[in-house]
RNA sequence: GGGUCGUUAACUCAGUCGGUAGAGUAUCUGCCUUUUAAGCAGAGAGUCGUUGGUUCGAGCCCAACACGACCCA
């Protein structure tokens, strides 16, 4: 317990310890069935300043107190539930002098419960008359400052209780991820996508290069990852039959934070038998415009100033194309192996030796071309070298049948036609291993079982994944990834506070 | 990992040239029966992130460390 002895939490439970002595339960259970803030503020629409309403109906609801002003023998407070706030009016000749001599210990940030009539003050704020009041749950501590309310980043991310309770924008933020997460099920459910679930915990971790987190599994006796993507079994449902699956949820890097990186973040992929790229394409135009209009009310908004505009068809380049139309490179370095690489390390770009044109033009791509992708643009024709579980171009086996969208110069979604050849994708798991150089813990081994999938037959199939706190932070204006995770990962607060 | 900035009362913030630690909100006491950033009068409240150094004297200068923000890798 820290400064238990901090005089405003020592005067509140001095507060509670009267009110306890007076028979006032500080932690009770029996308040029950509070009627919802926002379904009382229509019924008041058309009262009058200083009139009650007619019928004279008794409403009880419940709440955090977040404000207060007493006077000597009246007091307005509103209370907070999770639907809004409500100016509640005690009078001491209403209640009578006991249960008003207990009210007037009562706090900001106490959780009561209130029954009375509706009405509309002479300011024209529409009020409940308290008939009766009850203590719910006492509070022990002071909240923020009602003006200012609570700014602090680092206390906001973590006592995000705080943070949800005192800024109404935050819990604003929060319920559009939770419409948007729930709209995505709708969507994909509605055109015949089953919702699976698949490991978290895998022997061997696939399907993305990243650093896992490792853990043991005691009775097992064995090391176990948690995921960096799902891929590699949702493919595998595809094998056994299913012809449409999603899963979302939680992926694990091991890698650093930022404003667009956390440790562990939330993935939707979806994987579609007989289609190829093209359809996920129109699919996602579909999806993210949609649920644009369904969470902000508009296919056009605005992401930190910026204007973006989510309405189809949205632009479509070959990467190749992006290089010369957006980079402004000469299309005749392009097609030249040797000029390509010589560019790329001119603009101060480190290359392996081994590393071919195709690393480069991917390189090149995220230096000049990626941040100046505002609007949405799917990028076409990857490499083979940096798509190692994509189906190569039946014209130019050098790149793949990908794509990848780009909106506010960040990377949203990551798609293919998948590679079904298990031949070609066991020659393609072997070269990423002899790549990974001493980085072992990249692709600590082979997944031979997805290869003996592979060898039972995979349908032909195209698979996504769209970073789910990316888009929340788009569709929300949110300019950090803390801002849509409620618990963003922070380092243990030492000796602070 | 590197750079810049920040950390002072419960919250939001001042703190000059190194010389007794400040304001608003919140809290407490008194007055107050329609307020809404209620009002009036009074009061209490601090490990100035931590540790060390310089100095007669450090919130302030120096160093290291912790945590956070932003930028870079």
């Amino acid at each position: 317990m820290d400064k238990q002895t901090s005089n405003l939490m020592k005067q509140r439970r001095e507060k509670a310890q009267f009110l306890a002595d007076n028979g006032v339960r500080l932690y009770g259970n029996s308040f029950r069935n509070p009627i919802a803030i926002a379904a009382i503020l229509p019924r008041g629409e058309n009262l009058a300043a200083e009139s009650y309403e007619e019928n004279g109906s008794s409403y009880t609801v419940a709440g955090r107190i977040m404000s207060m002003r007493k006077f000597g023998k009246v007091a307005f407070f509103h209370i907070q539930d999770e639907t809004g706030r409500l100016q509640i009016y005690a009078r001491r000749d209403v209640l009578g002098d006991e249960p008003y001599k207990l009210f007037k210990k009562w706090d900001v940030g106490d959780i009561v419960g209130v029954r009375g009539r509706l009405f509309r003050t002479k300011t024209g704020e529409l009020s409940i008359e308290a008939a009766e009041l009850e203590m719910i749950t006492k509070s022990m501590r002071p909240l923020p400052e009602k003006f200012h309310g609570l700014t602090d980043v680092e206390t906001r991310y973590r006592q995000r209780y705080l943070d949800l309770i005192v800024n109404p924008d935050v819990r604003e933020t929060f319920k559009k991820r939770i419409d948007i997460i729930r709209l995505i099920r709708e969507f994909l459910t509605n055109r015949g996508f089953l919702e699976v679930e698949t490991p978290m915990m895998q022997p061997v971790p696939g399907g993305a290069t990243a650093k896992p987190f490792k853990t043991h599994h005691n009775a097992l006796g064995m090391d176990l990852y948690l995921r960096v993507a799902p891929e590699l079994y949702l493919k595998r449902l595809l094998v056994g039959g299913f012809e449409k699956v999603f899963e979302i949820n939680r992926n694990f890097r091991n890698e650093g934070l930022s404003t667009r990186h956390n440790p562990e973040f939330t993935m939707l992929e979806f994987y579609q038998s007989y289609v190829t790229y093209h359809e996920l394409m129109d699919l996602t135009e579909e999806l993210i415009s949609w649920l644009a209009d369904e969470v902000t009310g508009s296919t056009e908004l605005t992401y930190q100033g910026t204007p973006v505009d989510l309405s189809p068809p949205w632009k479509r380049y070959t990467m190749d194309e992006a290089l010369t139309e957006v980079g402004g490179i000469e299309p005749a370095i392009l097609t030249d192996d040797a000029a390509i690489l010589r560019l790329a390390r001119e603009k101060g770009i480190e290359l392996q030796p081994e590393a071919g044109p195709g690393k480069a033009k991917t390189e090149l791509f995220e230096l000049l071309v990626e941040e100046k992708l505002i609007n949405p643009t799917f990028i076409t024709s990857y490499p083979t070298e940096v798509s190692p579980l994509a189906r190569r171009n039946e014209e130019d086996p050098s790149v793949t049948d990908r794509f990848e969208l780009f909106i506010t110069g960040r990377e949203l979604a990551n798609a293919f036609s998948e590679l079904n050849d298990p031949d070609d994708q066991l020659n393609r798991f072997r070269k990423q291993i002899d790549e990974r150089g001493d980085d072992e813990e990249i692709h600590p081994e082979l997944d031979y079982d997805y290869i003996r999938a592979l060898e039972y037959g995979m349908p032909p199939a195209a698979g996504e994944g769209i970073g789910i706190d990316r888009l929340v932070m788009l569709l929300t204006d949110s300019p950090s990834i803390r801002d849509v995770i409620l618990f963003p990962h922070l380092k243990p607060e030492a000796g602070r506070k």
